[in-house]
DNA sequence: TGCAATTCCTACCAAAATAGTAGTATAATA
DNA sequence: TATTATACTACTATTTTGGTAGGAATTGCA
């Protein structure tokens, strides 16, 4: 039941891009790894995946780098771990998956309330709640 | 954020001896890696966690098998996937293992926040709860 | 007494997922 | 035009997961 470093990693770098959202600078990549000592490359495929789901926005070239495209109060936890990690769902078939013995599994019921738990937590939560000092 | 097939076995067959306590007789592994559809191997490697933790009555030999040691309602299902499948909390460091930043990390509360909504919410189950039809 | 059914124990193994590397092309700015 | 960035594709090492194999010990029953 462990969140991948993709997700933490996608989270700390949004967090990062929060702080640093009234400055309007673009933050490189380069930055956010050293600071966060995360690798460089590992965190350039983690930071696409943010890029290609329209949270960012993007400089190339020299002092370029990222920053948020929207104001941190509208990027909604859930969907940053979601969209970096995959579904949250403890087990696949609440989130879809078929499975033939659902209609008659003694857990099934067990096995979506947990997820519906995690799931109306992170969802809970935005990057304006890690701003200052954390949750 | 997967669980894996060891908690998810660990709780089907918990559930399975549930369902039989009342009639009291052992039930074999072969009875329950048929009727699940697991793996007898891999089910008795499982079963040996249950089992060193007090959970089951055994009996060696012929016409053996396992039953719950006590009564349905008192395994709490937090227990039941914590023992077979480790902790259950979604990053390391809010289950104890230390981490450098932790004094100053932005994001250990909302991760300890999930952990404890993960908990409350399996800690509120037992078995008692999955035997008529589900929860 | 001996056979069949069962748990107990140790060791090994294949596949998948995770976490990361390498290298090059493209773009922008100072 | 040199330097500093991102963009993209491909490869790879490590760890975890989900098993498998084989035999020893135990018990019930014919």
């Amino acid at each position: 039941m462990k969140m991948s470093t993709k997700g933490r990693y996608a989270l700390t770098t949004m967090i990062y891009l929060a702080k640093n959202y009234d400055s309007k600078r673009y933050i490189s990549l380069k930055e956010i790894s050293d600071n966060e000592n995360i690798s460089f490359k590992y965190l350039e495929k983690i930071i696409t995946i943010l890029n290609k789901n329209d949270y960012l926005l993007v400089q190339r070239g020299n002092s370029g780098g990222y920053k948020l495209k929207y104001k941190p109060s509208s990027y909604n936890i859930g969907d940053i771990l979601r969209v970096s990690e995959g579904t949250l769902a403890p087990i696949s078939c609440v989130s879809g998956e078929k499975c033939d013995k659902k209609e008659n599994c003694e857990s099934y019921s067990f096995w979506e309330g947990l997820y519906n738990q995690i799931n109306d937590y992170v969802n809970s939560k935005t990057l304006e709640d890690f701003i200052n000092g954390g949750i």
